[in-house]
RNA sequence: UGGGGGAUCGUCUAAUGGCAGGACACAAGGCUCUGGUCCUUGGUAUCUAGGUUCGAAUCCUUGUCCCCCAACCA
């Protein structure tokens, strides 16, 4: 349904891996720690990596991070494989837990201490933190860092023998101290817990930190792409260190995308768990939470949450994806699939003072609108008194209200045109009761020629259902919780919740059932909620509500609501740029290169020697530094040898200064260096390119392509200066880079006028 | 301050040297027995400054801003 969207970046390397044969088959996983319920951004990561496995014909298992012992719980794996299955995804036999894996880790540990990879550290934890350093000085080796690999081992099976108590020691993998990666200064791998873990009871009293264990699972259980979330960059390092260094069964590779953020909502499970810890919300699954069982509930289906993942896209920008977008796609699948109902939230008493007392009648009501295409209806009783909802009615209406006011007609849906003639009020003033008039020429709403504005949801006062409403709305009541740097709880919205009891259901809606989802006419989509709801009594609970252009266009009359603070453009202190070195101060001198270029090849390196050994063959230094700084690969900066010699390439240089190649063909020619080395003159040769610069020869191509892209041209004749480069790179394409694009563009240029 | 990432309409996301596109949001209009849906139209973006190129969001240089990293959490 959305599969006309662009490949994000990983399943483009997942299709260059493919295509390079690096895999098979693809293998994905799903890795939650099971210490809290998934949330809407697990749901991205779930479809991601489930959509992944399903697009390429792979698996994705699902493997319970479990290496906690004393923040998990079987609760949460239930729950865990409960919202995952209700999203739609299916692991198959694919159902692992990393504290299955325990011994066999455990052995790779020592596998690391005998090759001198890992050693035990009786630092304690303020004193590793202390000897790692900071940000920008390097740390220092622990004391224990240089123990025998005889030692390591005894002490590591002692540790395991349960010899030590918590926190005593740890096993540490000696990478480097000094890394600019914090993560690489010898991370911890194992720390003591003698805890009960949810699964292996107590027969550990030792426990793999992720680091450790995340990637060897991978590695074990033959995933190919390891997806994460950005701010696990910095452990790739270690993630590749370990894959590289132990005995394994395959070569997992990492990749990171952005999670997901969603405004006036909170991600962190940290705090998710404080608001149910504090009985903030009424659970894990109370419908105001972003959790996917907190969505269920709130009637949201596993379709919207599907489409809502695919639409946010995949990428590495840190972003906020707007909950408009997300209420918009769950309408989307909402109004297809929910039948339309009648049902008056806030009740206005009408009497409808000549019909008769006592009398009642049947209307015949369709329950889906002219645009779903189902069919089906149901009976709606008719009476004298009626219920309409208050906000449908206004003494003193506003510019634009067409609903109902003294002296004025509306419809009532499905029924008939009522005019309110007087208005009954208590001693305070209150409106309590509409005494109102009905055309009964207009049975079932049809108006005849008459032209009625407004329609409004009714219910029979005598046939009405009393039935409880839960008015849900935003969790928080800004769009980033927290942003000013205080508690995001304080920015909880104190009207995400309102209840409300003796709305007046029409009476098809007694016989409604939990996890029935209906349209309340002109008011939202609303779930049964299938916790709350009786036999008989159903709660309902508002989805989402409908787009309401009217409220909209009131709250404009108000003063302004405060707009999205526009991202500050940036300040943009006007710094210096650094100045050029002595030596690139010399380049420009001698040579005229371009500072650009020179602050470039004023470094030594690889490039630097290149660009003065070709010197010697080619005197067009500019042209030369040009080439050298802005076409080479990035390897060739960090020294990687070119399968080229500085002589080839002086000579590639001279090809284009003579006029044998453009700039164009001058780069397929480096490439096809790049590729398998060689001389230029051979390869232009072999390759057969040739600059074509005569008129006469590219005329013709020209007006064939100009009459070929009437269209492109019309643009072009229209003010789109733009569409002249299409059209050259046209011309380009069609003499295999070999037409002169200057004169091409010239060419272009005397055709177009 | 070291290292690792990232900067494209208000928001999210495309364009892999050749017409800056789509969606949401916003605005205007149409349709309508839901002020819903649907339809039409519109404005709005390549962080800065240079360089390379016939042509740069894309390559090179420079500066700026944002995020992540110094848990025995994941």
């Amino acid at each position: 349904m959305t599969a006309d969207r662009p490949k994000d970046f990983i399943r483009e390397i997942i299709d260059a891996d493919l295509a390079a044969g690096r895999h098979q088959k693809i293998v994905t996983r799903f890795p939650p720690e099971p210490n809290g319920y998934l949330h809407i951004g697990h749901a991205k990561s779930i479809c991601l990596n489930f959509g992944i496995a399903r697009d390429y014909g792979g698996v994705c298992h699902l493997r319970f991070d479990d290496t906690n012992p004393t923040t998990e719980d079987a609760e949460y794996a239930e729950a865990i494989m409960r919202d995952v299955r209700w999203l739609g995804f299916d692991w198959g036999d694919k159902l692992f837990y990393a504290s299955d894996y325990y011994e066999r880790l455990y052995q790779l540990a020592e596998e690391l201490i005998e090759k001198g990879l890992a050693y035990v550290c009786d630092l304690n934890e303020d004193e590793i933190s202390a000897y790692r350093g900071s940000i920008t000085e390097a740390g220092r080796p622990s004391p224990h860092r240089e123990r025998t690999v005889a030692e390591n081992l005894q002490l590591f099976r002692s540790m395991r023998a349960g010899e030590y108590p918590d926190g005593s020691r740890v096993l540490r993998a000696k990478i480097d101290m000094a890394s600019a990666n914090m993560k690489l200064r010898d991370p911890l791998l194992y720390r003591i817990k003698h805890a009960h873990h949810y699964r292996s009871g107590d027969r550990w009293c030792l426990y793999p930190l992720y680091d450790f264990a995340h990637p060897l699972s991978d590695a074990i259980e033959g995933i190919t792409h390891s997806i994460c979330t950005l701010e696990f960059e910095n452990n790739r390092d270690i993630y590749d260190w370990l894959v590289d260094h132990l005995t394994l069964p395959a070569r997992p590779r990492q990749y990171e995308f952005a999670r997901l953020n969603l405004t006036y909502t909170l991600m962190s499970k940290r705090k998710l768990l404080q608001l149910v810890e504090e009985e903030r919300v009424s659970g894990w699954d109370d419908p105001r939470m972003p959790t996917i069982a907190g969505l269920r509930r709130r009637g949201v289906t596993p379709e919207a949450l599907r489409a809502f993942a695919t639409r946010v896209g995949v990428a590495k920008n840190n972003s906020t994806v707007e909950l408009a977008l997300f209420e918009h796609t769950l309408r989307e699948d909402l109004n297809e699939r929910s039948p339309r109902v009648l049902c008056v939230l806030d009740p206005l008493e009408v009497v409808i003072e000549n019909y008769p007392e006592g009398q009642s009648e049947e209307l015949d009501a369709a329950l889906w609108p002219h645009d779903v295409p189902k069919e089906g209806s149901r009976k709606l009783p008719f009476g004298r008194r009626l219920f309409i909802d208050q906000s449908d009615f206004s003494e003193n209406p506003p510019k634009d209200f067409f609903r109902l006011a003294p002296g004025r007609e509306v419809r009532l849906r499905h029924a008939y045109v009522i005019r309110c003639d007087r208005v009954v009020k208590d001693p305070a003033g209150n409106v309590t009761q509409l005494i109102c008039s009905y055309d009964p020429s207009t049975r079932g709403g049809d108006a005849g020629g008459r032209k009625i504005k407004g329609t409004l949801h009714w219910v029979s006062a005598e046939h009405a259902v009393d039935v409880e409403v839960r008015l849900y709305d935003r969790l928080f009541s800004v769009e980033i919780p927290g942003a000013g740097g205080g508690d995001p709880l304080a920015d909880l919205n104190p009207g995400s919740l309102v209840v409300r009891t003796g709305c007046k259901a029409e009476p098809s809606l007694r016989s409604a059932v939990a996890g029935d989802r209906f349209q309340f006419e002109r008011e939202g989509f609303f779930f049964v909620d299938p916790l709350a709801s009786r036999p008989g009594a159903p709660v309902f609970n508002r989805t989402v509500s409908l787009k309401d252009s009217w409220a909209k266009a009131a709250a404009k009359a108000e003063p302004k609501a405060e707009p999205r603070a526009a991202k500050a453009k940036a300040p943009e202190k006007p710094s210096a740029r650094e100045a050029l070195s002595p030596e690139a101060q010399a380049l420009v001198e001698r040579h005229g290169l371009s500072p650009e270029d020179a602050r470039v090849l004023g470094e030594p390196g690889p490039l630097r020697a290149l660009f003065d050994a070709a010197l010697a063959f080619h005197g067009n230094a500019r042209g030369l530094a040009a080439w050298i700084v802005n076409e080479l690969p990035p390897e060739a900066r960090a020294g990687k040898p070119l399968p080229f010699s500085a002589r080839e390439l002086a000579e590639l240089s001279s090809l284009i200064d003579d006029g044998t190649l453009s700039g164009a063909l001058g780069k397929k020619v480096l490439a096809e260096m790049l590729q398998g080395g060689g001389s230029p003159k051979a390869i232009v040769e072999r390759l057969g390119l040739k600059q074509i610069g005569d008129p006469a020869a590219l005329a013709p191509v020209v007006d064939r392509i100009l009459a070929e892209n009437a269209a492109i041209v019309a643009r072009y004749k229209a003010g789109n200066k733009n569409v002249l480069g299409a059209l050259t790179g046209m011309v380009l394409k069609e003499t295999r880079g070999q037409a002169n694009p200057k004169l091409v563009s010239q060419l272009l240029l005397d055709r177009l006028g």
